[in-house]
DNA sequence: TCACATTAAGTGTATATACACTTTAAATAT
DNA sequence: ATATTTAAAGTGTATATACACTTAATGTGA
């Protein structure tokens, strides 16, 4: 049947959030035997990645709003898993992950991989890749 | 380029999030005349189109953990747009919208139309579709 | 140089999310 | 009929999210 735009089963926002509760609750469940939720992981593998960033550009990153990014590191922070360190410029703060945080993501990544693949097996490889090729855009069009 | 499944980059799960952190921030903003959130205009909207319903089962429709809409529905029923009424069997409570519930609903719609309009267009109508059909389908995999 | 504007980050507050645990009521087995 | 099990919902706690406001440091123009 066609789509009513009008009707709520069809709200972007409201299946999105949806899919992520489902989505997320898959992850974590996984990952929980490395003591790491989803958002943590992520957190982690980004900045592992992009090596040390000041809290603005990391969110930005991350499409996520600066000072929710700030709450996010508090827990990571406090486990050692990563480091808020000065700048020249002393507004700043460079977010860097720790030795015992690179240890804890390699930790997680098999489990995360379970989940990954858990994940495209469901959705079918074919689906999986329209879904990251439109939350790409997303990321990209929403600047 | 292909996605390398490794990378975090390529994460269904971080992937989800920060497209829903970034929809979710539109339609907030759009809808902040209103009062409301997009969460909980999902929740009027969804309880206005189901009728009254029992916590559990209202949790299942929404693939929300049953705790979480206990704390989502406190400020609907503090706003007088949900009411939590009993049943004969008295562990049910039945989630009801309120008249001015209804009333908050049908004010917000058209913000909820400028959104939501707002997405498919960014999106583009056939990333749209392929985009509610692949959440749709997470809600359906996932029960 | 110094007043003012700009920029980076933190805090207060409120909602969103879910797991572990608890409470209360209904169902069921003996 | 009562003890046990099952079922529904609430609470404690912790993280996730973001807006409004604040603080501190840098940049800039007169």
């Amino acid at each position: 049947m066609p789509l009513n735009p009008t009707d709520v089963t069809s709200c972007t926002c409201a299946g999105l959030r949806k899919a992520t509760r489902l989505i997320s609750q898959n992850y974590d469940a996984t990952l929980k035997p490395s003591g790491l939720k989803a958002t943590q992981y992520t957190l982690l593998a980004t900045v592992h990645k992009t090596g040390a960033l000041p809290m603005k550009q990391l969110a930005s990153v991350l499409g996520m709003d600066r000072t929710t990014l700030t709450r996010n590191l508090k827990p990571m922070i406090h486990k050692g898993f990563i480091q808020n360190e000065a700048d020249t410029d002393q507004r700043i703060r460079l977010v860097r992950i720790t030795k015992e945080g690179a240890r804890a993501l390699h930790e997680a990544t098999p489990l995360w991989q379970v989940a990954q693949n858990r994940a495209i097996e469901v959705l079918g490889q074919k689906n999986w890749n329209s879904l990251m090729l439109v939350i790409n855009k997303i990321s990209s069009e929403e600047e």
